[in-house]
DNA sequence: CTCAGTGCAAAAGCTTTGCATAATA
DNA sequence: TATTATGCAAAGCTTTTGCACTGAG
């Protein structure tokens, strides 16, 4: 619970910022997209979260998407097929292995920006600060189950 | 233009294949995207071949991206913003490097899938048929002409 | 009490589909 | 000539917007 404790502290300084309101919408949302370990496309996040709030509406699920995006404190994601998915922002770059058959999705972590940025002279000169990395293929287990 | 005819009869391969038929609107959106060099979306793609097709509709413009796309003679990229964005199969693996600022898009190659299969276990199982690395930021020009 | 945020309904994209017509092999 | 592909118009999605009402600070 260690990193969730810090996590709710930095969302409750952020969502404090003068002009801005906490409401239990925006709790909600955010609580739905934290448990969906960022893999959930806005629509899931609209079912998932009228669950608990069956009042809430769609639109403030698009709001509130693009507001904690624009904080910066959610982070779209571009999969391979139609929607995007959001997931909190995570403190260390980390990438995605998704299983075309299945739909598991593998997080793991490896310093691409540096790497490239060190290798690749057409990145050399680029102030780079969005990192996307998404590979798709066939996990081990449906590899044998299509055997 | 040896690239070109290479390309083009490879095109024309696959589109004579059984129960295809090569007709001036997939060849003219063909082109139109090989112009592009991999940046234009749908819409785009579709009115730059107006200009030489002007009845050309835009239902066949999608429902050929979409062929284009099964027959792996297209690749659809999905950048940071809105639209999909299409380009003619590359041979070798490349990745995009997009300025937030101009729009410029350098592309750029780097073996990125066998580095991850080597370096990454969870990779290890998977066996990948995708990969897209979508990096973003501001290029040296952009960063100049802001200060 | 004030003003940011919400719900609802309507509008605005983008993409797909049905059907009659045109064009390719 | 037999189908496949096209254009047009209509339908289907996803996402955005206007407005009156609600609720947080």
């Amino acid at each position: 619970m260690n990193v969730n404790n810090k996590s709710l502290e930095k969302t409750r300084r952020v969502l404090n910022a003068p002009g801005l309101r906490i409401t239990n919408q925006r709790a909600l949302i955010l609580e739905v997209i934290r448990h969906g370990r960022g893999h959930l496309d806005a629509d899931e996040v609209y079912r998932r979260a009228r669950e608990k709030q069956p009042r809430l509406s769609l639109s403030t699920v698009y709001r509130t998407l693009q507001m904690l995006k624009k904080l910066g404190l959610v982070e779209e994601l571009h999969f391979n097929e139609e929607h995007h998915h959001y997931e909190v922002k995570p403190a260390t770059e980390h990438h995605h292995l998704v299983c075309l058959n299945c739909g598991r999705v593998v997080e793991f972590q490896y310093p691409l920006a540096r790497l490239v940025k060190k290798n690749v002279p057409e990145a050399k000169d680029f102030d780079i600060t969005n990192i996307e990395l998404h590979m798709a293929g066939y996990c081990a287990k449906c590899r044998q189950e299509k055997k």
